[in-house]
DNA sequence: CTGCGGTATCGAATCGATTCGATGCGGTCA
DNA sequence: TGACCGCATCGAATCGATTCGATACCGCAG
């Protein structure tokens, strides 16, 4: 409509097609200064309706999409972004749903507040990658750790904001944790009361080399794993002997293998303690590939009490923790050490799990 | 060490805790420039081994953790960081092994490339929240979309590549797309060859509010789904009036669900067609509660061939696609639109996938 | 002794917004 | 009518780095 048709494709036009336009030009088009306009935009200050709306006609015409989130976060001194900090790979934590449950609690927390989740691996074999130059403003780390330091002393030269999830204290670091020790023992004290005294455990990996197999002292000597060694601390607590197998990873299938290995090593036990609901489910399957019923040759409980339904039709004994609520407590921690880093609020949170007794266990039968 | 006795806590010292030391800083204390600085840090340009030692030695005294990506990215116009939008909620989204196999290939590609992924859900409810604010330097849409048009307007405008993954052809933006109408018209017609022509579908959620329920011709007038909606073709093509029940979400229990609603109200079927692996799953659910024996008196296919170990112990009839490699694809588009816009190697993908026979699908039995 | 190529370093401009203090202006109250 | 007040707008400084062209300095060849 606008008599354009002598310019045919200049280079001399006013709407150079090369860069995105920036907040300056769409001011000087709207006739108004670069801070009115920032005004306009952000909504923070008074600003004419009239004026406003020039502003936005202007942006409109010359396709800005609004200020740019890099030179924002500059002045502002924030990126609206909150990393999350897993070990694993991206599948391995994906898979587990504890994980995706957290995720999904942190997601919660977090997006409420306008801020979004990147989402960052520490893994062993690649580079720090993302820890060092992504931006963010604070960090939750989590993932049934077994060796945090990297990751920690890189953020923290950084001096982001930590969150650490099921993990031990660390300077500088508020924590979210549950009280597995208690909690593991309380189902282990379960299983004796139901006469249970061979019992086998199955745990989450102790090592970042994630190796499986038989649970020896040295092994466990040079554990940093804080949540497998909580849990089996809690184990052995009642069962100070009870041989246990490391799996790779909290998968089904590493609890099925660690389950046979139990079982054909110790075949006098009666019942399995196994570190995470999957793991569990594992373990369930390995009985009934042998042909023993669960729960009446084989006990078996589990940790986590994620959601698992589906996976199996039983109803497992395990310990229920309120997860996702441990997710957003972490979020919420992490955002109140953006808004005030000496809140009163931000306290390390211990949740309280609980037993729930399920159909896989039962009464140790009489041999 | 230093005679720091005096010096109570007077906020004239050099080293004032309030913040972040500032590359500026550090080569002030180096004796050097800030540029010179810079050049050590990122080691694009020359500098003296000495001299790189001089600034890394005082970056270390003032506890400066590198440079800031904020300032970074604002002067490189790089932030590093790449989108995932995922139409779901997180915990949805993350349920499903297809979503997960996808952000694993996607995580894959982008982490050895450098980038971080920043996860972002468009979700009907919420605000845009993260599409608008959030730096990225490119963003991947995916997720069995219903309708992606906000999201592609709001980071159309902010001028970012845009790859999409199982949708329709956009202007600007690069897809990556598997045939899946003719392979559901091949599994459709493995079902057709067994001489089933009662069956019934069941397909992906088709419209922003995830309504469940029959599909009617107004539903399906209405949608957007492409990915359903594609599917649909192609099963429809082989049996045109086949009674559909459209589910809420790929979900084991929205298959079971529609299973139980599509054999109630159609006796007649026998065969089922599940718009994906978890439908499927839920149908065979619904089969064994009602004691039809699959495949003995229900057929049932599903789609995607994600790993499902575990959730059953069948081999479920299916169409596997790469869906890993999709992900990585769909990395690779978006990092290329990064590298050069106008690459060559930018071409739109389409994948193929294939029909996979498992014990799930047999012959119709004569009644 | 002069000129030249190359290297290490530096200054200054720049990225694109936000924010604070200053300014002008119209209206109210005494 | 004059002093004052509040609102809308503007200028300029600032956030913390990167980058490009200029500069100083070195040794070496003519």
């Amino acid at each position: 409509m606008t008599d354009a048709a002598n310019s045919t494709s200049a280079p001399s036009g006013a709407s150079a097609s090369a860069s995105r336009p920036t907040l300056a030009q769409v001011a000087k088009r709207a006739g108004v200064s670069a801070s009115t306009a920032s005004l306009a935009f952000s909504g923070a200050g008074p600003v004419s309706d009239e004026t406003k709306e020039r502003v936005l006609t202007a942006a409109r015409e010359l396709d800005y999409g609004g200020p740019d989130p890099r030179a924002r976060s500059l002045r502002t001194g924030r990126s609206g972004i909150i990393a999350v900090v897993m070990e694993e790979r991206i599948r391995d934590g994906f898979t587990d749903p504890m994980a995706i449950a957290m995720l999904d609690g942190i997601a919660d927390e977090i997006g409420a507040a306008g801020y979004s989740m990147l989402l960052l691996t520490d893994s062993p074999d690649r580079e720090v990658g993302g820890l060092r130059d992504a931006p963010m403003d604070a960090a939750i780390l989590f993932g049934c750790s077994t060796d945090l330091d990297p990751a920690v002393a890189v953020l923290g030269q950084r001096h982001v904001p930590l969150v650490g999830v099921e993990t031990t204290a660390r300077d500088g670091m508020r924590l979210v944790n549950s009280d597995d020790r208690a909690t593991v023992e309380a189902s282990a004290r379960h299983l004796a009361e139901l006469g249970h005294q061979r019992v086998g455990l199955i745990t989450l990996p102790l090592d970042r080399a994630r190796t499986r197999g038989p649970l020896t002292d040295d092994r466990l000597a040079a554990s940093y794993a804080y949540t497998g060694l909580e849990r089996l601390a809690g184990a052995r607590a009642v069962f100070p002997d009870a041989p246990a197998m490391v799996a790779s990873g909290s998968l089904i299938d590493e609890g099925m293998h660690a389950a046979v290995a139990l079982l054909d090593q110790h075949p006098e036990i009666t019942a399995i303690m196994a570190q995470s609901d999957l793991l569990a489910i594992g373990a369930i399957q390995a009985a009934d590939e042998r042909g023993l019923s669960v729960p009446g040759e084989l006990s078996v409980v589990g940790f986590d009490g994620a959601r698992v339904d589906g996976l199996t039709t039983r109803t497992l004994t395990t310990v229920v923790q309120p997860i996702a609520e441990k997710g957003r407590a972490a979020a919420r921690l992490a955002l109140g050490a953006l808004a005030d880093a000496s809140a009163a609020e931000l306290r390390d949170r211990v949740f309280a799990s609980a037993l729930r007794i399920g159909d896989t266990t039962g009464p140790v039968r009489a041999s």
